[in-house]
RNA sequence: AGCCCGAUAGUAUAAGGGUAGUACGACAGAUUUUGGUUCUGUUUGUCUAGGUUCGAAUCCUGGUCGGGCUACCA
């Protein structure tokens, strides 16, 4: 029992922790106090179809719902669908489905094409209004107008139309009389604006492209900046959060709602999700697909939603993860170490351990003084964190497979498995001494001659015998087949991106291993999206690729290994 | 060059003028029938120069460094 004293500590630690916000949601917060919007909290997840989910939208995601969520709000799933060209159904059904796996759930499912007849009446408002003009002029043309940030631009010759000229050219650009590229319309704001997205941008272009929501019904589609503001908006969106990069787009934001005189939605800017080891952005996971360096979105080496989801990345962890990396402004690497740690530290405590001997060859350890034929079934435990896992049944007999690590003929001295002379524990049943070393003809190791201490069965052992090691095996006449894929790091460098020349010639050549294994029988169970712990190698998933006749494991995280730490300080 | 954003341990992230804390990592030890887990301990930090103040990571000014801005992409 705790006394008093105690419970202050405690609850002074919870409201410490309570009141540790990020900076959005201290804004949030300062909102509710001073009762904006009636103390509404509404946000939005507005995603592009035109790629799959990654780990950095998991936080943006985590963010969004997250404030919803600790506020008492609503978040809406609005795809961002103004460029036909890019965007596809199949993105928004994936999009969609990684939500939902993410754990989060939507109060609406909107579309930024939903928008189009508003948006369409929002750009006539700011031509009556004199506050935008159709431009002539071809994309290079423009872009030289532009000038750069350091110098003004020039006005373009078609800057001062008059209204009735600008409304009917634009609905004539709507009615499909001009071809794509022949016009656009243009907000008139301040070709010498230190802001680039200031000088006059762009706000909506001729495409006579087929949309996958509103078929041909436009050829003229907004740009992001006459879409996405406008959508908070019509959707009164409180606070719209979004990556850093937009910042220079916040006065042009708050600009078209100014001028529109429409919901005053406002938004604010954190930093993206930057991983080591990794890369991030859509258009080179998109190469990565497209030139085969990877089977796909959700290969397992992929930071995508998908891919993590196949390589046994539990939503709680991605949660969780999302959790502590925290949100702020400044821009950030975060250490795949983290992402690493978040899902063992899960599925330490909720997976069943099993065992496999991952090896191609393993070595065959022939107990000489234990009966030819004989069975007996161990009863393992499967969860030494967690009693009501209960325990397995696994046979074991004379022949056992153990790995070629688990033998060295000439250890170092901290070595604490197999040796000549040295014994060691077999996970769950008896320990062994290491008599005899057999070689083939190139004088490869392939078998061990032991004896074992019919005395130290586990659970009963009274031979008063200590060892230092125990080793995992599989019985060899009880032994299922798997195929087992070792995944590492997709590069080499901690930061692709940053380092000189194609971020592609960092790609580890190694980051995937496929090897064979003998598992425990118990495994052919085993459905596809369980996992397990293969002791004192890491946790698997079943693949689905697996079928009948061969179970696939693909190896989301390896385990701890300190010796091996040890052996690489040498 | 102009404008914008940022700078707290190795990496992230708190401290809202009053003891610089937390997590991951690293290191050391204990426990352990997983060299896992767990537990304990150690280590390392406010970019810089001024100013305001009894007191500055926090407010102000200059500088330095890093990032961004000149798509009919989002």
């Amino acid at each position: 029992m705790t006394g008093a004293p105690t419970d202050a500590t405690e609850r002074r630690d919870d409201e410490s922790s309570a009141r540790s916000l990020n900076f959005i949601e201290q804004i949030v917060e300062d909102d509710l106090a001073s009762g904006k919007h009636g103390g509404r909290v509404h946000t939005r997840f507005p995603p592009e179809p035109n790629g799959y989910l990654h780990i950095g939208h998991a936080k943006s995601i985590c963010l969004n719902f997250g404030l919803a969520d600790k506020y008492g709000g609503q978040t809406n799933l609005r795809f961002d669908d103004t460029n036909p060209v890019t965007e596809d159904t199949e993105y928004v059904e994936s999009i969609k489905a990684d939500v939902r796996w993410l754990g989060f759930e939507w109060e609406n499912e909107f579309y930024a094409s939903d928008y189009f007849d508003k948006l369409y009446e929002f750009a006539e408002s700011l031509i009556q209004k004199g506050l935008a003009y159709v431009d002539d002029s071809t994309s290079e043309e423009i872009a030289a107008q532009k000038g750069n940030p350091a110098e003004p631009g020039q006005e373009s010759p078609y800057r001062n139309r008059s209204i009735d000229e600008n409304l009917d050219l634009f609905r004539r650009m709507r009615a499909g009389e001009f071809p794509d590229g022949a016009k656009v319309l243009r907000a008139k704001i301040d070709m010498a604006s230190p802001n680039m997205h200031f000088r006059d941008p762009i706000i909506y272009r001729i495409k006579h492209a087929h949309h996958h929501r509103t078929g041909d019904k436009w050829c003229i589609y907004p740009m992001y900046d006459f879409a996405h503001g406008q959508s908070d908006s019509i959707e009164e969106i409180t606070h719209s959060v979004c990556t850093l990069e937009f910042i220079p787009h916040r006065p042009l934001y708050d600009w078209f709602i100014e001028k529109l005189e429409i919901f005053p939605s406002k938004q604010y800017e954190f930093a993206r999700l930057n991983l080591t080891y990794t890369v991030m952005s859509k258009r080179k996971l998109l190469q990565l697909v497209n030139e085969g360096h990877v089977t796909g979105w959700d290969d397992p080496r992929m930071p995508t939603i998908s891919g993590l989801r196949r390589r046994g990345y539990t939503p709680a962890s991605i949660r969780e993860f999302a959790d502590r990396i925290g949100i702020a402004k400044r821009e950030n690497m975060i250490d795949v170490g983290l992402l690493e740690f978040c899902i063992r530290e899960e599925l330490n405590k909720t997976t069943d351990r099993v065992m496999a001997v991952v090896d191609e060859n393993p070595i065959k350890l022939v107990i000489t003084n234990y009966p030819e034929g004989q069975t007996e079934t161990l009863r393992i435990e499967n969860n030494p964190e967690d009693a009501s896992a209960g325990d397995r049944e696994v046979p074991f007999s004379r022949e056992v497979y153990v790995e070629r690590d688990d033998f060295m003929e000439n250890p170092p001295k901290k070595y604490f498995r197999l040796a000549p002379g040295q014994m060691v524990r077999l996970k769950g049943a008896y320990i062994v001494r290491c008599d005899e070393v057999v070689k083939d003809a190139d004088g490869t190791v392939v078998q061990l001659n032991c004896t074992y201490i019919p005395e130290s069965r586990s659970g009963s052992d009274t031979s008063g015998i200590n060892v230092k090691g125990t080793i995992h095996w599989v019985s060899v006449p009880h032994a299922k087949e798997a195929e087992v894929r070792l995944y590492d790091r997709l590069f080499t460098v901690e930061d692709p991106s940053g380092e000189e020349g194609d971020f592609k010639s960092y790609i580890n050549p190694n980051s995937l291993q496929v090897v064979r294994a003998k598992v425990e029988p118990n495994l052919s169970t085993r459905q596809v999206g369980d996992r397990v712990q293969f002791m004192r190698k890491g946790y698997f998933t079943v693949d689905p690729d697996s079928t009948a006749d061969l179970l696939l494991f693909n190896r989301t995280v390896t385990l701890k290994d300190s010796w091996g730490k040890e052996v690489k300080k040498g």
